[in-house]
DNA sequence: TGGAAAATAGCACGATCGTTCGTATTATTT
DNA sequence: AAATAATACGAACGATCGTGCTATTTTCCA
């Protein structure tokens, strides 16, 4: 896992809020109050998890933080506040869990396999917990707002850094150069949403693998015709 | 559109409370309460999609309706027997508008490419209004209950009806006789949320277009070898 | 170590929610 | 037309929510 605090997905990461960059600047580290703060997102983000950014009450938080509601409230300022750090805070574990992994990879397709399988693996564990880039999605698509703005940039981010490593996997010479990069990003998010729907929702066994095996035949669809390129592996039986 | 008030999707259809039935069999008809519920659940659905079961409060419903929050909570009892009224309704529209037009096709393929086609240009149309079924099942998903039990079991009996119709296919010898039913409905359930995902939240344009041409591939990949089969429609290009 | 500053607690507010209850109004049947 | 049942209303309840205040405590630096 590379080190690398500086390095962001490509654009359109979230900057620090300036008083933290001031604060950083100065050196300061962790008075206390960053502190208390940094646990109370960690927390708010676990219980986000499970009731949703919406479902998510300052209340809860304190009762769960062990601290007065007012306390908690003083971190953020609004509720708005509170929810659009969790969003950063999530987003943060995401790049580093699922992105910046694979830059030790060669680039092209192994990038793009190891994106999906990363991206993949957490949802799994997300079937548990829940996923806030995709309960967030439902609960402000018609709600404008900071929050709604946090999230759609987060999660556009994300998928343009899908985007990019099929091209580049297509400028390396692995996928088909009539591969279409929004289309194939656009099939695969869709496996990863409904893995979350049918394992989450519906308690469908089966659909991890079933994830896999889609993109397995999404792969296949659009690797770059080298070899002999026999599409169709299973012979029609009779 | 088959006029069938009697038929439903195989099996797990929701039968009418017993109420309703003893009064339908009685011949006796719309005693006026009858028809403001039903006034109260349409509007009620309208409002749910866009603002979520959960969303969803008497309150609000009651100033649409222009009567008071007691008049119309008296026809429900809880709120959760709303929700249930309001997913019951939404599952009868559903039902009218994608699955039965389909059964003036022929079986097999033709009712496949229908059925998807259908719910493609529902779930169009529900870029603007929301679906409750994609809601629903992120607000429920960690929330037991009759409410989660009603959304669950109509989404199910709609997936099993797409399984139904990817079976019938294969037995048609319009699919490849080793192509995995479940596997596929699980990539076509896949495109729909991408598509719901990425034109309602993200206002991706294009959307609706990936959807169709991400049916098309996995048309392709499940087509039974017939005829010739290519496979690669358009040749690489150097 | 003292004093400024930051962090937390305590309390109260207005609003909204689902729900209950008694009563009035309207439909339907006898 | 009288009797009865079905509907709808209005007010009030307890709970929870986000938020705005003012104290009080804790932390940090000179």
């Amino acid at each position: 896992m590379p080190s690398s605090r500086v390095s962001h997905l490509p654009r359109k990461s979230h900057p620090p809020l300036e008083a933290e960059r001031a604060r950083a600047l100065e050196g300061r580290v962790s008075h206390k109050g960053q502190q208390t703060k940094a646990a109370i997102v960690g927390a708010a983000l676990q219980l986000a998890a499970q009731v949703g950014l919406e479902g998510l009450s300052i209340g809860a938080l304190a009762e769960v933080m062990g601290m007065s509601k007012s306390g908690v409230f003083a971190h953020f300022g609004s509720r708005e506040e509170l929810q659009i750090s969790v969003i950063r805070e999530y987003f943060r574990q995401f790049e580093q869990e699922v992105f910046y992994p694979v830059l030790a990879l060669p680039r092209g397709l192994p990038r793009v396999q190891a994106l999906f399988g990363n991206w993949m693996k957490r949802v799994a564990v997300e079937i548990q917990s829940g996923c806030i880039f995709i309960s967030g999605a439902v609960e402000f698509d018609d709600r404008p707002g900071p929050v709604r703005d946090a999230l759609a940039s987060s999660v556009r981010t994300w998928l343009d850094a899908m985007y990019r490593s099929v091209m580049q996997a297509k400028r390396e010479g692995h996928l088909d150069a009539n591969a279409d990069g929004h289309q194939m990003a656009f099939e695969m998010h869709g496996l990863i949403l409904a893995l979350h729907y049918e394992a989450r929702f519906l308690n469908n066994p089966g659909s991890v693998k079933r994830a896999h095996t889609g993109f397995a035949n999404i792969l296949s669809r659009y690797r770059a015709a080298a070899a002999g390129a026999a599409d169709r592996a299973t012979p029609p039986t009779p």
